[in-house]
DNA sequence: CTGTTAGCGCCTTCAA
DNA sequence: TTGAAGGCGCTAACAG
């Protein structure tokens, strides 16, 4: 085991720790023989430095906590490997707090009294580990705002908003419009929006984008071609058989996410109506399996990695009190597959 | 900042910094009313202890630290959601390490050398900075052994074999040979098999299964039934037709994997065979759009949740000096949907 | 029941 | 170019 400190070094070297230390870390001239001395007893003693006496020295881990709300949802994975990225570019490292919070009390997020204990734990937890700063990654875009109290230490959320703190979000509205183009190229003018539940943020975001599409393409309005979903599968089955029934029906809809995109497909299916022949579908989220599904379906990709590495840079700037302009925000981008063709009759 | 130490509180509540720590840890008895003091300070004072000096001189960190092949591939994230779970309930914190190598090498395990240099490098790292084990997650199931080297720390493996230390994998043999007995009750008897790519421990172990069976239920044996796949979806379109085509074609397929499954529903699908009235299919791995797919697959959970809980387990059993009996290996599970029904003529 | 004190392994100021 | 020495904040003998 490696119980051997830079004082045993020290002393095979005949030098002192202070020597021994400034080899270790470049911090001072160190003369060249006395230097490789000390290496080659660092090599045969197979010394491996503390960095927890290190860091109890400089008041400084390296390390940053992460809190996750869920791992295992979907958008977490990806964000937590753009963290690493750039920790591995900058020699930070990571502890991982899991809040497990999909288990714990499912998706009613509602009541923050029902999981606020297990952020403030994690924070705490955190806090005494000395991390240098903390990312905090949501499950659900939703305001964070007053969640937890991480005394000042610098933190940065991201996948949901914050009023006090930074919080790296992808541009929602721009998305939603970025998809209308797309549609409203392939030929589309009359255009539904299955929407999420309406007291998220996304929803309402991508409602405007759907709007200012609406109203800068000057396509036809139709309120009944809006939707409110309530992000499952089955909601997107349901309005899609409200929409296809429409004495005017779309030629194509826009699904806020993938997973109501299925019940789209499944409700077209049932009807008899070819998608994308007569019915063209863009979903939200890019999920894994929107590849699977027959067609594969056209979606939104997030930029999960990228508002992970963004986090990860930013954090890294607020440790060392630098505090850069308002950062950009990462942007979603379109998956192009099978689910879109141009509109019949035309 | 949290700048103040159990010397101020001491200090403050006319104690030692002994008794502060007694208070603290319950260490001791503390007479009522001083450790009342104390507590009174503390609250006052909003004093947070520091984990790195405490640490450093209990030389254990209760941290471990979990080398995660990669967090993106799709059995990570349950893995680590166990590991959590035991390691809330046991204040065991950890600090992730993401190899990252599906972004850095893809799917090529086959020359150790080009990625062990990071796993090396991750165990380095962990090693300083004191965790008190380690565990390692695979990303595809095979030989792990010899790939780094912990210097005697306690460390679990799992997702993966290895000779000389504890690893955690699941029944493959098992779970393929429910599989065959779930589809035999439904009266299936030509049933033929997809396997992996056939250097995979899995395949291997899974086709053991698909034997045995077809041996104790007395199933003909027809070489042409078994199919050597390569994982991808491809390879479940190709060698469907194959099968489709046989002179005696087989009343359901064992496909190894769900992705190669969706492959076997397209080739199905294209060649006008009902799923599941004409031909039954069970998938392995129960990916999320197993789910989502038309006919929903029935398939073979992987318990991931199970298995990152056991490994945390036994390392804890481990750091302890514990060394317990052989662990018994969590099982897959069927998940039954509707991609099997009995045979036609039946 | 409580206090004194010697480190844990490292960095860094100060002095040589 | 090198060394001596004082902590960082905490725990655990040891002593009373």
């Amino acid at each position: 085991m490696s119980n051997i400190s830079i004082k045993d070094i020290a002393a095979r070297a005949n030098v002192s720790t202070a020597t021994v230390s400034y080899v270790l870390n470049g911090t001072r001239n160190v003369r060249p023989k006395t230097r490789q001395r000390v290496l080659d007893v660092i090599e045969e003693l197979n010394y491996k430095p503390n960095d927890i006496a290190k860091s109890l020295k400089r008041r400084r881990t390296d390390t940053i906590g992460v809190i996750a709300e869920d791992v295992t949802v979907f958008n977490t994975p990806e964000i937590i490997d753009g963290i690493n990225e750039y920790g591995d570019r900058h020699d930070l490292h990571i502890i991982l707090t899991n809040l497990r919070l999909d288990k714990r009390i499912g998706r009613d997020f509602s009541n923050t009294e029902k999981y606020r204990k297990y952020a403030v734990n994690a924070v705490s937890d955190l806090l005494s580990k000395q991390v240098d700063g903390i990312i905090y990654i949501g499950v659900h875009t939703r305001d964070l705002t007053g969640l937890i109290d991480v005394g000042g230490k610098p933190i940065v959320y991201t996948y949901g908003y914050t009023h006090n703190d930074i919080a790296i979000q992808y541009n929602d509205e721009k998305a939603s419009y970025e998809a209308m183009s797309y549609l409203v190229e392939k030929g589309h003018r009359k255009i539904a929006i299955i929407s999420g539940l309406m007291d998220s943020i996304p929803s309402r975001l991508r409602l405007n984008g759907y709007y200012k599409a609406v109203t800068d393409y000057e396509l036809p309005f139709d309120p009944q071609y809006i939707k409110m979903g309530d992000w499952e599968r089955e909601s997107g089955d349901r309005l899609t058989r409200e929409l296809l029934e429409l004495p005017d029906p779309p030629s194509a809809i826009l699904v806020m996410n993938d997973v109501m995109a299925v019940g789209v497909l499944r409700a077209a299916k049932e009807l008899g109506v070819q998608v994308p022949d007569n019915l063209s579908v863009i979903g939200f989220d890019n999920r894994e399996f929107s590849d699977y599904l027959t067609p594969r379906i056209t979606t939104m990709d997030l930029p999960l990695h990228e508002m992970g590495y963004k986090a990860m840079e930013i954090l890294h700037d607020l440790m060392q009190g630098r505090l850069r302009a308002r950062p950009e925000m990462p942007m979603c981008r379109l998956i192009e597959r099978d689910s879109v063709s141009s509109p019949p009759h035309n």
